[in-house]
This record gives structure tokens, sequence and C-alpha cells, in this order.
DNA sequence: ACAAAAGTGTTAATTTTACACCCATGG
DNA sequence: CCATGGGTGTAAAATTAACACTTTTGT
């Protein structure tokens, strides 16, 4: 901060500083966040996002990936992560001030070893779009990590953030479409996606019930090109 | 936050926190940036970002508002002002860990009664694209700001927070292109802008040296109407 | 053979870009 | 009368949107 009075720190009363992770994943083709349910005062029984505060000696990013190692499992540098907005209200927290600074991650459905947290009674994954009533504010910093994944997913290739590594067009399609709450064109979809240098044919076939389908990967430099248009739509 | 161990907020030191507010504004035709010079260790000599202590019984958003009323002596809750991102490493200030919310304030150039702070030796406007080394981590702060206003005013009628309320399309072509960056074409521009519903035209003409030209307003409603693109926060 | 998902092109509509001259006023 | 900024239209190109059938596999 800029500011230079000869201020004393200690004389001013300091709030409790933590982060809160609105973790993503497709999971059944749906959009879920995964949510911890409170034992304690105040909200107990309630789902909450899960958090923790932010020690002395870390960054806030470190705090983050921190938390969700804690609950996830899931220690991957690899692992999108970003922050979205620092909710600092007095009052949305009835046991002290805190301020706490929401961040989102995107995790691929997969080996995601849900470890409850030593102080969740439980932890599990809901429906992004219709998730059970929160604790505190977090309906508001659910919807804020949705409204900017939908922003992100876009104008970005997010969405590959959320997928496996390889993948057929049409699970492609249905990730696009599940985020985003919208029906695509099939055919406008493949020929967008196929001609937007974002994908990388492999040799392999998903062979499933029916015809089998090619397996794509997101093309290796793409993360560079991120910002620069929108895959789709 | 949500976790729910029986913390006692007590055993762990708590940061302080504080609000910058990145300034912007357009003032002879250029994107400027509010700074104040620091007269003390560290940093002395060096322009900052304005900021100060969040209190403990203010939201984010009155910590700013009260800082950007400091700084500038605009108390208006008209102005536009929007969180950004928040910057915590530990060390960014060697003084002690400060964690801070960027604010970025968008104010029309008028009669801003710029009255330096108590504690900053002068202030002053600078170029946002071009300004002085910056104290602290400020440069990125600037960065954020710039970044964010850039893309708000490709999605949102943003531009028009910096413009007085009455304007000439030539003036707002002059905003579009110095906050982008980049020439725009005056048939398009027009074009567009009058086929947008977001301009109401008045009776009154801007008389100069030259041929008047009609003035606009922002048409009354348009604060939702252009949302449709990039929904930011 | 049939059920189910994979794959494939064309046309119309809309949006974006490029581009140059006349108009109204003040000095 | 002239210098200066205000104001105007059209055509080509690019992008987006709408739309239905054939292919391949497993059962």
């Amino acid at each position: 901060m800029g500011e230079q009075k000869q201020y004393d720190p200690d004389k001013y009363e300091r709030p409790s500083v933590t982060v809160d992770i609105v973790i993503l994943t497709l999971r059944e083709s749906k959009l879920q966040v995964l949510l911890i349910q409170r034992k304690n005062w105040p909200y107990a029984g309630s789902w909450a996002i899960p958090g923790g505060f932010v020690e002395m000696n870390e960054s806030l990013e470190a705090a983050a990936r921190r938390e969700l190692a804690e609950e996830t499992g899931v220690d991957d540098p690899a692992i999108h992560l970003e922050q979205l907005h620092t909710f600092g209200d007095p009052g949305r927290d009835p046991r002290m001030r805190v301020i706490s600074v929401a961040h989102m991650a995107l995790v691929p459905d997969g080996q995601l070893a849900l470890r409850a947290a030593s102080d969740a009674s439980d932890a599990g994954w809901f429906p992004a779009y219709d998730p059970p009533p929160l604790a505190f504010d977090h309906d508001q910093i659910l919807s804020c990590a949705i409204g900017r994944l939908r922003s992100q997913v876009e104008t970005t290739p997010a969405i590959f953030r959320l997928l496996p590594e390889t993948f057929t067009l049409t699970e492609l399609q249905s990730a696009y479409e599940h985020v985003l709450r919208e029906d695509l064109d099939k055919r406008n979809f493949r020929r967008k996606m196929l001609s937007s240098d974002l994908l990388a044919e492999t040799q392999q076939l998903r062979s499933g019930d029916h015809r089998p389908a090619k397996l794509y990967r997101l093309q290796e430099d793409a993360a560079g090109r991120h910002k620069a248009q929108r895959p789709y739509p």
C-alpha cells in the first residue's frame, strides 16, 4: 500500500485473512463444486466453501494451493488456480472480522482423493448451478466463481483445465455446454474448434459402445495464445 | 471463510490489510493516474498509488471510497469504483506483512480538488501508460488496473465513467482511442455508437472554434444493457 | 439389422472493415 | 476565403448461424 503516515501498525486492530477456494470440476457431465459440511457454530450443518487462514510467511496463492491440497489431495502446480475477489464486509463472519480472498480452482475429474479435512464432518461434490444453501456469504463467492469461469471459458482455453489430457470433440462440446448452459451446434462447434489451432489430434481412438471417436489433446503451445481470441463461441 | 477447526484466531499472527486505489482519469486527452510521492523509508522519493489501512468496522469498498475522498476530494457514490485484485506476497512491504486489496476508480476530469494527503509531500497526475518508477509492487497494480480498464471498456460502457455528462462523438472516440491505444475509424465508430442504443442525443451543441458538434449523453438505462459480452469481477 | 454416437458442407444473414469527400463555423 | 474539426455512405470480406444426412461400431 502506498500511504506513508508514520503509522504505528500495532495501534491498528487487524482483521483475520483467509483464502476460500471454489473447487470446480466436471463430473457426470455436470459442473460440480466441492463443499464441506460445517459442524460448529455458526451455520452448523450448512455446506461451505473450503478455506483457511493465510499464514504469515506464505503468499495468497501458496495458501490457496495448500488448502486445495488439504481438501482434495491435489498438489500440482499445473492445476488452474486463480484469484477471484476479496470479500471483507464486517459481519460476514459473526465470530470476528474475517477478510477472505476467494479463489477458483479447476480440476479435471479423475482420481481426486477427496479426503475430508479434519475439521469437516463431510465433504462432497454438488451441482455448481444448483447448490445446497451455503454458509456465510458463500453463495456470492460461488456465483462469482461461476461468472468468472464462464467468462474465462468464452475467452480463453480454460475449459481444458476441466478435462482429462485427451478427450473427444463430443466430450469437449459437452463441457462447453454444461459450463455455459447453452446448446451448441455440433457442426459449427467442430469446424470452429478444428480451425482454432488449439487442438492436436492424437493417433488414438476412444472405443466405446459405438463408433470410436478420435481423441484430441490441447496443443502444446496453446497456453500462450490464451488471451488471444475466443475459442468458442 | 469456510474452515471450521476450533481455531483460536488469536493464536494466529494477523497481517495488516490495506486498500490501494488506482485513480484514473482522462486529462489532456491522455489516460492519467494519480500518484503520491513518498517521503519516508521505504521507497522515499518514489511515487506510489494512494492507499491506507482498512478499519475494523468498514467494508473494503467503504475503505476505498474513504481513501478516494481523502486523496481527491471526490466523495460521490456515482464514481465508478471496483475491486481489482489482492496483492499479498510476504515481503512486498519491507516493514511488515501487508495484504493490499487493489481497487480502480474512474473519475471524470473536472474540478478534482487534488488535495495531497497529509502524509504525501506531493500528489499529481501521471501518464498511466508511461508512469514514473513506482514504489512497492505498484507497477503490477497499475498494470492490473489498466488491463482491467481496457477489458471493461471493450465490453461495458465503462468509458463513460471517464467522461463528463455530455460529450461529442469525437470526444468519445478520442477517449476510446486513448484508453485502448489504437486508432478507430471515424465513420465506423460513429455508426456503431449511434446504433448501439447507448447514447441519447441532447439538444445542445458544443460551440468551439469550428463547426459546432452535437452533444450526447449516456442513455439513462444503459448501465445494464452493454453487459452482453464479458462479465468480470 | 438396428441402435447409438461419430462425423461431415452449403447457404443465408450479420458483422466488420476499408475508404474520401462535403459541411458549418470562426477568424 | 480559408483553416479546422464535424459529419456522412457504400461495397467487399469475414464471421456466424441455420440446418440433415451418412458412417462406423457393438449388440
